[in-house]
DNA sequence: TATAATACAAGTATAAGACAGGTCGGCCCT
DNA sequence: AGGGCCGACCTGTCTTATACTTGTATTATA
């Protein structure tokens, strides 16, 4: 619990408006709370992991004791794509194709495309055992950090081919993410494609600061 | 934020007018700007014009030159279910279901919940006219403005009723969005689903800081 | 013509106080 | 020993006063 705002304002020598107003800013924060007529108290840690970052799905599996696996569908350099090339700036890249496992069910077919120039230093097992993330940092391959994503998620119908991967019909439900990954000069580093089966899995999404809308955030109209 | 003009008219050893004069040619230049009554501050970069929040679908509409319209399928006071009192915390709620159209395409079917005590101010054209945002604020019916939002995306496969709606065969791909609203003090406000046709919509998401894995961030596994 | 000096209007933040309503603990009465 | 009441203390909210700010106008001066 927190000394009373008549406590505070006489210890700081400021005004009881004063002490509340930094009270308040705490409290947008999700820092502390307060209760009418009985006083104010730091938040419990289980709120602030509510309101806090969202964990990676690598944390969650864990916390959940469930191990997690990648198997490699397949991986080859090539000349990217019109569309990849827009985005990325490379004429030759690395696709990789991988399925990630959770305690052996699959969850999410993922394809990562990386400049070429990168892909020399990977193995195939490399792609196994460890993310992106990991081998690109781990290594000290980037010059900057990654530091910036933009995503886009929609919602498409499984494919033959992803229907015999997770086991459901084909053209169930699924979500699609396309994510470009930037590092912190802004130039893109990796584009990448994960596809989830809509039963399986969820966006979570929090939205803090001034709330303008309550239609969904960050939507948009596909032409 | 900068001194105040009579501070830097003594300190200078000029008239106030000419710190007045200087102060507005950096205005001018975009480097400060004033408020009166309050002070002269640096303009903060434009970077954050750059990660700024993405735009409404409302705001995207307009720029598009698109008409947008609402049509109330229906609405009622009920007593609320299980899952939204648990989130609202309110016994007896309003239900509104509304479809969004864009020059009389429906791209949307909206479903809102609120506590039935903010109801009474509201008629069915109201929720014709004005998003529900607007109804709140405009009218002043909330203590403490709209601030946060917790939203999950999921894919899901669309209702019969839904796929007259859209004109899409039932078990087409849709997203549907959950969304929480809480007002400034973290109090939840209200309770919304947004169902999406897949084909038409999609969602865009920002990642500003550090990135920590380029899995897609937000994610998680529904049981 | 530009600057200085001055005055006033309008806006902002804080100080100080009063009051309503909620919470809690202790005291009294049964 | 237990139930109910009361008072001290707390937050929530309002009003009033004050000091300081920018915005604007006027007049004097080099």
């Amino acid at each position: 619990m927190l000394p009373s705002e008549a406590v505070l304002s006489s210890v700081y020598e400021v005004s009881r408006i004063t002490v509340r107003k930094a009270l308040e800013v705490l409290r947008e924060e999700g820092h502390v709370d307060s209760r009418q007529g009985f006083g104010w108290l730091v938040v419990s840690p289980p709120l602030r992991q509510r309101l806090g970052r969202f964990s990676t799905i690598e944390e969650q599996l864990a916390e959940m004791g469930v191990h997690p696996r990648r198997k490699v569908l397949d991986s080859e350099v090539c000349e990217s794509s019109a569309e990849i090339a827009q985005v990325l700036g490379q004429k030759e890249i690395l696709r990789v194709r991988r399925v990630n496992l959770a305690d052996e069910l699959p969850f999410a077919r993922v394809t990562v495309w990386i400049p070429s120039s990168l892909a020399k230093h990977f193995s195939l097992s490399d792609y196994e055992e460890s993310s992106f993330y990991d081998l690109l940092t781990d290594r000290k391959l980037l010059k900057k950090p990654l530091s910036k994503a933009m995503q886009t998620i929609s919602a498409i119908a499984i494919s033959e081919e992803d229907a015999k991967l997770f086991s459901v019909p084909v053209g169930s439900p699924a979500l699609r993410c396309l994510r470009t990954t930037f590092d912190s000069a802004g130039d893109p580093v990796l584009f990448s494609e994960y596809v989830f089966p809509g039963h399986l899995t969820e966006f979570v999404i929090e939205l803090a600061g001034e709330v303008t809308s309550i239609a969904p955030s960050g939507l948009r109209l596909v032409d």
